[in-house]
DNA sequence: TAGATTGTTAATCGATTAACAATC
DNA sequence: TAGATTGTTAATCGATTAACAATC
């Protein structure tokens, strides 16, 4: 059973939890590895193995019971509490990040925001107030947050790090296309819109 | 050489050449395999195999040329000419978006954006003017745009992702989360914050 | 019982790494 | 020449898939 799980696995965790959700709304109570293979474009293969790692979760000639699966990945993703998030950074990107609804319905409390230039300081952002960045480590130690979103540029990404894991940051979501320096056991998740655009390029003729 | 790229190899291209650029700035002219892989976290022979599969674009004693690689890899990935592409949803995100430097200086330029509030429509946005998403078709197909972004809800992206292939894209970003049916050859790529710290999650002790 | 689907094993497929001859 | 680094081969490692006994 469990031991050393692939990281890959786990990075599929979360989409099987999402598309269980949606079946939950679509009025089902049951499921088959084919047919969440079937929406979510993996072989059900892959998710039955996937999910023998953790346990036993189905019967056979039914499937899996969508409430319990759904309360079992929830338990093994550590998502059973709500998790605070800080953001750093409170320009467009940031705006966006705090006002998005996703975070709260899915395991989430955006639990504050910060940005250096003084215009964006006390300004109202979802249901929080921008606060001065200098105010993020004792914040952050306060509330004992342990993940953060870096919307910063490029330029500010590397120190807004140091400063946050010294303050107890254990995982780090950032869209700043700057790989990050981080010590072992910090978790580190790019997204940058250009390089996915870039990828895609490839596969399109040119002209 | 060339034949069929593996599609790993090709997610990895974009990476190189954004930190290649990160060298030019620091006014270095030439870097090897080594430096670039221990500034990105990947092994040198990972590199080098990476490239092997388009060419030879190194010298031993001295590694590459970083302008030259540059510009082989912008060919590599058409990106030598600029994309245009559109973005469906003007809310934070599509603001966001459109307000992001990134793509201008990374090959691409935001060409329309696209809304179905009232109250959006005819809004500045960055340097574009938000449009009715009814002109979704037109635009597209008089500018002959092949990629877009979706930044709508959930429940909207399956009908936008629809209408953007019959209007001639060819690939897309999507923000939604959800997974997007599409016919062969059209290529999507997804971005969901929340599953990128589900995933994180799991890596971190409860409570 | 007959049909469906699981969990798991073994086989296959693919990606990464180590090592080194070639050579600048 | 001596040192450095490439491109490539072969070995290793890891992930996916096919297949099926078990069983609901």
């Amino acid at each position: 059973m469990a031991g050393e799980i692939p990281d890959i696995v786990i990075g599929r965790l979360p989409i099987y939890l999402r598309e269980l959700k949606r079946l939950t709304r679509e009025e089902k109570t049951t499921t088959s590895s084919q047919e969440l293979g079937r929406r979510l474009g993996i072989s059900s293969a892959q998710i039955r193995k996937d999910l023998s790692h953790f346990g036993e979760f189905g019967k056979q000639g039914t499937g899996y019971h969508i409430e319990y699966l759904t309360e079992q990945l929830l338990k093994i993703l550590h998502l059973t509490k709500k998790w605070d998030v800080a953001i750093i950074g409170a320009g467009f990107l940031g705006h966006a990040l705090a006002n998005y609804g996703g975070f709260g319905r899915r395991g989430f409390r955006i639990a504050c925001i910060f940005d250096n230039n003084p215009a964006q300081i006390g300004r109202a952002m979802g249901e929080l107030t921008v606060q001065h960045v200098d105010e993020l480590e004792e914040t952050i130690a306060d509330l004992q947050i342990k993940l953060a979103i870096i919307a910063v540029p490029a330029e500010k990404a590397q120190e807004i790090t140091d400063r946050l894991i010294e303050a107890g940051i254990k995982a780090i979501l950032t869209y700043a296309p700057v790989p990050l320096k981080a010590p072992d056991g910090i978790r580190i998740s790019y997204s940058d819109p250009v390089v996915q655009m870039q990828k895609m390029v490839y596969y399109l003729p040119p002209n």
